[in-house]
Formats: structure tokens, C-alpha cells, sequence
DNA sequence: TTATATTAGTACGATATCGAACTTAATGGA
DNA sequence: TCCATTAAGTTCGATATCGTACTAATATAA
């Protein structure tokens, strides 16, 4: 058991940490998934939503919102059905930023691993579901 | 790719976050990896030597120690032979400590998993090895 | 032997994250 | 309708982590 999740966390820090290297302009992992997130589930939607789906707290979104915000690659607007809501919006920027942050991670990612290990994600990927799954419900 | 590495990342989040609620006296999942560590490898160990074992920085060790001694979980010393080095030390404080947060962390994820994911658990750890090992070799 | 390069550890500043407490707005029950 | 509760965001302080730069000591090469 120990091992086993020792193991996801150097896997998780190493993809992380190649992720973090690969990033342009130097944006932080966790804010590239907000990105990609928001670009894959659509623009609209309160910083807690994506707080919940990132699996941090609000307080943190609130600050990476803030470091995107700053970068020019999202926008918060007011919900106009509930004052105390808003609404993240990734700007065209953002949507370029992705593009270009995509290429490249999938250009290194792809020069590490080999077909050897293609297979084995593949092959893994299930049960791993099956167990996140698990961890999600008994928190 | 995408998928697979989110899997890893929300699986140590999750365990991580459970072993964090799990530890006796607020003691940091990372920190309890020093002792733990500390505790398999030996004592006298330079900072260095253990720094590279948990994938940190010798700026991270020199925190975590600091917060290790503070809390008379460990000793430092200077290294009789070498100017520069310094001797970790697991004190008896610290092994107890060790042995009550394992047994506590030992029940609740006995708790939290079920055959099922055992089984999961050591059917896919190999593999988890290899890439591991790849990425490791490879960052 | 002496000068250069490498290594161990620390100091400092930056940042991502969290928990607790607070503000404001919406909701639900009496 | 009115009050209590819940929900969304923010503010504040704490902390784990990192990168850069520094000091001191060792190792290497000329």
C-alpha cells in the first residue's frame, strides 16, 4: 500500500514537474488546468464550480483567478442572475495561450515516452479510474 | 496522455490529502516521508543524500528539518569527516512517532480501501515501477 | 603547492495552497 | 414578511516549495 502510493506521488511530481518545464511563459501547472478546463467545459461558469472540479478551495482559485486575470488569459464578470456569483470566461488569448501550451507539452511528452509505455497508460488507465473513483466518494 | 497523468495527479492529491487528516499532531505528509525514510535507510545521513531521495531541493530539506528538530522529531549533527556535511538522526521521540502514525495510517486506508482495490493496487504496481523509473531517468 | 571547480548547507524572496473569519446575497421556514 | 441558514467571494495569516545567490569546505588539476 505504501508502495503503491509512493509511487503515484513520484510519478505525479515527475509529470508535474515536466509539465511545469515545458509550459510557456512561465504558467504554473495548476493554472494551465484551470485553462484547459475551462476551454473543455465551456465559459459561464463561478470560480466555485472550477474549484470543484480542480479540487482546490475557493480561496486558492480566487488567487489563480487573479494571476490569470493579470495575464490577460481569462475574464471575471458578474453572474447577472445572482450577486453573488461570477463568471469566468476564457479571452482569446487564453484560447492561443492553450493552443500553443498544448503543441508544445505534447511534443515533449511525446519525445519521453515510448510506445512501451503508451501501452502500459493504456493499459492502466482503467483501474486507475476505478480507484480515483473510489478516493473521490470517501473523502 | 492528458487523461492519465490527471488520473495520477487527483489520486495523489486525494491519498495525500487523507494521509494529511490521517497524521497525528499536524505533522506534514512530506515530513512524515522524512521520518519515515529516515527510519528504513539509517541514521547519519547527509541532508543532501535524503533531499534527493524525497525529489526536493536542499532549500526544501533545510525547511523540513528545521520543523523536524523544532518538534524533536529528528537531530542534526556535523559530519565528524566532512566540514561542509551534516548527520540526520531519527530521535526516540521520533521513531515513536513514526510507529504511532504508520499504525494510524494503516487503519484508516484499511478502512477507505476494499479487496477490490488491493487487488487493483498490486496488479498495476509494477507497472507504475517502470514508468516511474523511465521518467525518472528521463527528466 | 596553489588556483580552480565542485559540493553542502543557508539566507532571501516569490508563489501556490490552505484554513479561519468576514461580507454580501440568496434561500427557506415560521 | 422576517429571520436564520446557506452559499459565493475575498481577506488575512501560515506554510511548503522553489530558484537564485551566497559562504564555507573539499576535491581536482596545473
Amino acid at each position: 500500500m505504501f508502495a503503491f502510493f509512493t509511487e503515484i506521488g513520484i510519478i505525479s511530481q515527475l509529470s508535474t514537474a515536466l509539465l511545469a518545464k515545458t509550459l510557456p511563459d512561465d504558467v504554473h501547472p495548476s493554472h494551465f488546468a484551470i485553462v484547459n478546463h475551462l476551454f473543455r467545459v465551456g465559459n459561464g461558469w463561478p470560480p466555485v464550480r472550477i474549484a470543484a472540479a480542480m479540487q482546490v478551495t475557493k480561496t486558492t482559485m480566487s488567487h489563480s483567478i487573479k494571476v490569470l486575470e493579470g495575464r490577460g488569459l481569462i475574464e471575471l464578470r458578474p453572474d447577472p442572475d445572482d450577486g453573488r456569483a461570477k463568471q469566468m470566461f476564457l479571452t482569446d488569448k487564453g484560447r492561443a495561450f492553450r493552443e500553443k501550451a498544448i503543441a508544445q507539452v505534447v511534443e515533449t511528452f511525446g519525445h519521453v515516452l515510448e510506445s512501451e509505455h503508451r501501452a502500459l497508460m493504456a493499459r492502466i488507465l482503467g483501474d486507475l479510474e476505478t480507484l480515483r473513483r473510489h478516493l473521490d466518494a470517501n473523502r
